[in-house]
DNA sequence: TCGGCAATAT
DNA sequence: TATATTGCCG
């Protein structure tokens, strides 16, 4: 059921004292074919929608400094209906009050007719985000009319929203876009009718873009804050991926992350900004579920600051966050860095939007700091703890894997190679780091380099790995890399992980306790047990010494050979 | 057209 | 200075 010429004849309710203005208010909106139903008191106002709520699809009230009150009682009690407050005040406070007890937007007098004009949507957002039990019933028409709006639009023309997506994308604009993915990132801020509390708790938890967390946007000076007038302005923020969902911490830090990047000031405008406001996913979930991974993945990359001059629009900057440069590492090891190129990669990443070129450039830093920081900080980092053990230091070699503890239990903190596993980044963090290692603290996501496997030793000194059990190198020449595809069911990505790099670096510490073994071992390598020791002296045919018992097992570097 | 590198831009 | 884009070449 198509409301034909949509939004002609939507029913408002116009609440407004002074009679002069009211008039003036009410024949505006005639002439752009709503219905209005005026009235000038709070009581018949509030006894009109309790009495026939059907009869309305929106509110336009006006608050005053003598009468704030009032209002504020109309729109606690009128919640089923998008409420547009207009007032001649500029009073912040009765504003943000306004809108905390849930107005739709706040609209200041005068009111011009592209103000007016476009009051609809608020009535299409809400009835789109009302969860289905609230919608009230002169909403849920609208609703169905949207929904089967855009139906036949996608059925008839398949792409036309698209299309549409396109125009404002630029080149982005060929990503497989929905109709569903606009409806959930409306233009206006004010869109949101975003009660506290209990709504606010819950959006806060619910809908904040996974995009923005991940990829802090640049939004460019122009961004400013929207209102229902730029309708030629709508930003694309595809906040409507669920599946992850960051904490609420964390999406206030992506709000800062948002504000702060984006260089303007708060105030009262940009301090309410699309996409770091939450949406209220209850119904856009609904008719999203068809939602596949392409989508989701699209909405890894964030364009939104992709707005101004569209025919004008520069190629914006990627930034490669934590998470986008999770999937990086992970596409070029589960192609193995010899046959990482851009253009598997970014099959592989599965990421829309992001370019070949994108992928190359980071490629080449990725390769650069693989061959120029890791072994350079390898050979600086393992001599001065060597001499540091000279000095009956305890010996600590820093490691760019595995990360080693005193008590071969689990580290407390954990120790990253600066290009292998970039989890998190918050606030001045760099995400690769310097050529060093940056303390580690659990991401939010699982990540199947989080954790190394401790190294133990066997009888032979070697390097166990016992985390996950089965690999063991026997011995130190043996590639590790070997052993792992004997286990078929392990992550391919961990054993990939386990690159050339790592398996020499473990090959160089071991050859070199063994051509020094005057020195301490480093830890992850243990010395052999006496059993051990005096077996393979045995096996020599030296067997001078006392037989082999049970209790001397004591592996204290120091005196072994001693 | 692609990959890789170096220059350039931010 | 770090990081991303652009341009050029094989």
């Amino acid at each position: 059921m198509v409301w034909k010429d949509f939004p002609k004849g939507l029913k408002i309710l116009l609440l407004q004292k002074d009679e002069a203005s009211a008039a003036e208010t009410k024949s505006k909106l005639e002439e752009m074919d709503y219905l209005v139903s005026l009235y000038h008191s709070e009581e018949d106002a509030l006894e009109a929608i309790s009495k026939e709520a059907e009869s309305f699809h929106v509110a336009v009230v006006e608050v005053t400094a003598s009468d704030s009150c009032g209002t504020f009682r109309f729109l606690e009690m009128a919640q089923d209906i998008p409420t547009i407050v207009i007032s001649d005040e500029h009073c912040l406070s009765t504003m943000m009050k306004c809108i905390a007890l849930g107005a739709a937007e706040f609209l200041q007098k005068p009111l011009s007719e592209d103000k007016l004009r476009n009051i609809w949507q608020h009535v299409v957002h809400k009835a789109l985000n009302a969860g289905g039990s609230v919608l009230s019933k002169s909403l849920k028409p609208i609703k169905d009319t949207v929904v089967s709006m855009l139906q036949i639009q996608s059925e008839t023309s398949e792409h036309k929203i698209e299309e549409k997506v396109t125009e404002i994308d630029g080149k982005y604009g060929h990503e497989k876009t929905t109709a569903n993915d606009r409806l959930s990132a409306p233009s206006t801020p004010q869109l949101e009718r975003g009660r506290f509390p209990p709504d606010r708790e819950f959006q806060d938890v619910t809908c904040c873009s996974v995009a923005k967390e991940l990829l802090q946007p640049r939004k460019s000076s122009s961004s400013a804050s929207k209102s229902v007038e730029n309708t030629c302005d709508n930003s694309i923020s595809v906040a409507n991926t669920v599946d992850a969902l960051p904490s609420k911490a964390e999406h206030i830090a992506a709000e800062e992350e948002v504000n702060s990047v984006d260089g303007s000031k708060t105030d009262e405008c940009s301090s309410v900004k699309e996409g770091s406001l939450p949406s209220d996913l209850h119904s856009v979930e609904n008719i999203e579920s068809h939602a596949d991974d392409v989508q989701k993945n699209k909405s890894i990359l964030d364009y939104s600051y992709l707005n101004g001059d569209r025919n004008n629009r520069k190629k914006t900057k990627v930034d490669w966050t934590p998470e986008l440069h999770r999937r990086f590492v992970q596409a070029v090891e589960q192609l193995g860095i010899e046959q990482a190129i851009p253009s598997k990669i970014l099959e592989l990443m599965k990421v829309e939007g992001l370019t070949r070129h994108n992928v190359a450039s980071h490629l080449q830093k990725y390769r650069m700091h693989r061959r120029h920081i890791l072994p350079k900080d390898q050979d600086r980092r393992w001599q001065p703890h060597r001499l540091s053990t000279a000095r009956g230091c305890v010996p600590r070699p820093i490691l760019a894997y595995p990360p080693y503890h005193p008590n071969c239990g689990a580290p407390t903190n954990q120790i990253y190679p600066v290009w292998g596993h970039p989890n998190y980044r918050s606030h001045g963090v760099q995400m690769w780091g310097h050529a060093g290692y940056t303390t580690w603290h659990p991401p939010p996501q699982s990540w199947p380099w989080k954790t190394y496997p401790l190294v133990h030793a066997d009888a032979w000194g070697c390097p166990v790995v016992t985390q996950y059990g089965q690999y063991r190198m026997s011995s130190p020449r043996s590639p590790m890399r070997s052993d792992f595809d004997m286990n078929g069911d392990r992550n391919e990505m961990f054993r990939e992980s386990y690159d050339l790099h790592q398996v020499e670096m473990i090959d160089q510490l071991v050859k070199e306790a063994m051509s020094k073994p005057w020195l301490p071992l480093p830890l992850g390598l243990k010395s052999p047990s006496t059993d051990v020791v005096l077996a393979e002296l045995h096996r020599q045919g030296i067997c001078a010494v006392p037989p082999a018992t049970n209790s001397a097992a004591s592996p204290d570097p120091n005196n072994f050979c001693g």
